[in-house]
DNA sequence: ATGGTTGCTTAGCAA
């Protein structure tokens, strides 16, 4: 019987190219639920044995190239749904939901949006909606909802470390906000900020420059739960650590603990 | 939206 689920996501930016390192982050940190973003690997070529051999399920939706989602669980992994069944274009693999360990997970990866003013800009938004409508069509008020992924959006000032600039880019952009806050209010809570008030608390920094030198980053990988799962959640952090070393991903991973 | 780096694919795109 699990009384407690420990749930992470990790946008790895390709999982082939970083699979040494998942695969011995999973052994060190041992979440329950590992929600992993921008695989770029077809689901017939995903390497599977490093997560077979730790124990881990995989729930996959990915194509070439790009994009690319999945969920690992060693908690149990039932109703896998990919993408969108809205009828719209999906734009890419950038959605799966499963059931593991009592919590209904979703991963996610959300355009990016190219620049403001693009045809992706425009996508960008309309899938914050897409989602928000996705969620209230499958599941109640009532239910444990794990939303977690790169959102490709920085909540609030304090997650940005150069809110003047970054407010005319796509990851912090005032309409982009709005887009996210839409998707959020009174359904899902960033559990990131039930545990910690400080800015400057990253989870992305650019491979381009000084960024993680000079903590040039923004935080816009978030842990979404629906109210009745954030009011059990004991425990939120963002492992910059994992940001570091040789050939990381330009993302950290980003966990969060719940007492169910 | 311009630079810088990384990954997928092998010249150029996406991030």
């Amino acid at each position: 019987m699990v009384d407690s689920v420990h749930i992470a996501s990790w946008n790895v930016n390709s999982i082939r190219a970083r699979q040494e390192r998942v695969a011995s982050w999973l052994e060190q940190h041992r979440p329950d639920v590992l929600c992993l973003q921008e695989t770029k690997v077809p689901d017939d070529i995903f390497p599977v044995e490093p997560f077979r051999t730790a124990g881990y399920d995989l729930a996959l939706y990915g194509q070439k190239g790009y994009n690319g989602v999945a969920i690992a669980s060693r908690v149990g992994l039932d109703d896998v749904r990919r993408g969108f069944d809205d009828g719209g274009d999906e734009g890419g693999a950038r959605l799966v939901g499963a059931r593991a360990g009592g919590v209904q997970v979703y991963s996610v990866y959300v355009p990016n949006g190219q620049f403001v003013g693009s045809r992706q800009w425009d996508e960008k938004l309309l899938w914050f909606d897409r989602l928000r409508a996705l969620l209230q069509g499958r599941h109640g008020a009532g239910e444990h909802i794990a939303v977690a992924g790169d959102f490709n959006v920085a909540p609030e000032e304090r997650d940005v470390h150069d809110p003047e600039f970054w407010k005319r880019q796509v990851l912090f952009h005032p309409q982009a906000r709005a887009a996210l806050a839409r998707l959020c209010e009174d359904r899902l809570v960033d559990t990131f900020r039930l545990h910690h008030e400080a800015g400057g608390l990253y989870s992305w920094w650019d491979y381009r420059g000084p960024s993680l030198a000079r903590n040039l980053g923004l935080r816009i990988d978030l842990l979404l739960a629906s109210p009745p799962l954030a009011r059990v959640c004991t425990a939120a952090s963002i492992d910059r650590e994992a940001r570091g070393g040789k050939l990381p991903s330009d993302h950290a991973p980003i966990l969060a603990d719940f007492r169910l």
